[in-house]
DNA sequence: TTGGCCTACAGGATTTTTCCTGTTTTTTGA
DNA sequence: TCAAAAAACAGGAAAAATCCTGTAGGCCAA
């Protein structure tokens, strides 16, 4: 690893006081200082376009207003290649994992993570160019597997729009009327829905919405 | 403010980093040193009987498992009132504050907090008693309004329950049986939940539940 | 003791959800 | 351009959810 020059870091997090500590907590790395912090991805465009220069590594979060964390990783992935992308979220959850190393991240890892870990996190980084804890190699390694099944469900645009609006109090006349389809239509859906997710009620399509962050509360 | 002797804190959060993140931006407050960390309320417990020194404050967050900052703050009101404690939530949400101050935490913020405005509430609150943001001031005085309305729904014992059980895919047949009650009265809770909480259907049950954290996903 | 109140429970009707199968229309790929 | 695949839609029926009203039994207070 280079000891000539310490590598610049970005910090991506809304909440402005786990932001803050964090950076404290990364200029005691010696071989890392923070450049600046942003809120969510379209504060750190501005950022980036504003300061004429570029972190070599951002720490996003994934739970964001305004610019999540897979809408960020895409964009940077587009824009600036070169930086290295860690993604950072409270929530250990294979779907999200998977989603964010698509668009390009180069390690993952949760806010429970060690501090001692966090760092050797980021030396690899550098040094190798990606990190990924056994857990997140588990996942893909799982994801991979051909023969076992395939988990990832895809939704399409109409599905998911359905399910949106399933999570919410409206009868499926109602949300037939709101996407302007045949309410037997909304039925075919459903019931695609039930089959591909595995459920067995309205509820279960709710319950899986949240888990999947199809929706907020 | 006494500038003879250093305020002494705990941490109370089950993500290491924040906690660790946080440690060391709060160190850096003259007045303050943090004595130790927990990753929940049960750690805490543990902490507080094997060291032997209490600490002046205590930094709770909410979410955490094994014994959560509800469950923590009232042990510790009951057998450390002199500690103060403030909340640290992720979540701006009226029910938690309330439930959290009538707790007897002395604050409560939220995550995106400005650090400086941590350590005006963290003086504050050594030098007051107390610390309250507009925020949590506004929303006590709503609680004690007495003409406006009573938004505080009361559920009994057996509705909870219902309620909770009502937010998994089981029919409400199944339910009763699990309950040991007849269908119709589980019908009775339903329509009188649907009542109390402006509902209109079991989908509005749910995001009741989640919304008040009467459920986990 | 009696009347009021509350909880559990019922009857019965209506609406919505869920399920199964089949047809028409649109889109797509060779 | 034509056939196959996908998407939209329908009929019909059973199951579950929703709604409304009413009753029986326990408890408590005047």
């Amino acid at each position: 690893m280079s000891n000539s020059k310490k590598y610049t870091l970005a910090i991506v997090d809304d909440h402005l006081l786990f932001a803050s500590s964090l950076e404290k907590l990364i200029n005691t790395f010696p071989e890392f200082q923070v450049l600046y912090k942003a809120r969510h991805g379209l504060e750190l465009q501005t950022e980036i376009k504003n300061n004429g220069t570029l972190p070599d590594l951002i720490l996003l979060d994934i739970n964001m207003p305004v610019m999540n964390g897979f809408e960020t990783v895409a964009w940077l992935t587009e824009n600036h290649p070169k930086i290295k992308v860690l993604a950072l979220s409270v929530e250990d959850n294979e779907g999200i994992i998977l989603k964010m190393i698509r668009g390009g991240a180069k390690g993952y890892f949760l806010k429970d993570i060690h501090p001692d870990d966090l760092k050797f996190a980021l030396v690899e980084v550098m040094d190798k160019g990606y990190y990924y804890s056994e857990r997140v190699t588990s996942t893909m390694v799982n994801a991979l597997q051909p023969g076992a099944k395939e988990p990832m469900v895809k939704l399409r645009e109409n599905e998911l729009t359905f399910l949106q609006l399933a999570c919410s109090e409206m009868t499926y006349k109602e949300i037939a009327d709101v996407m302007n389809l045949s309410p037997k239509t909304i039925d075919g859906y459903r019931q695609e829905l039930f089959n591909k997710l595995g459920i067995k009620n309205r509820v279960g399509l709710v319950i899986y919405a949240l888990k999947n962050h199809l929706i907020e509360l």
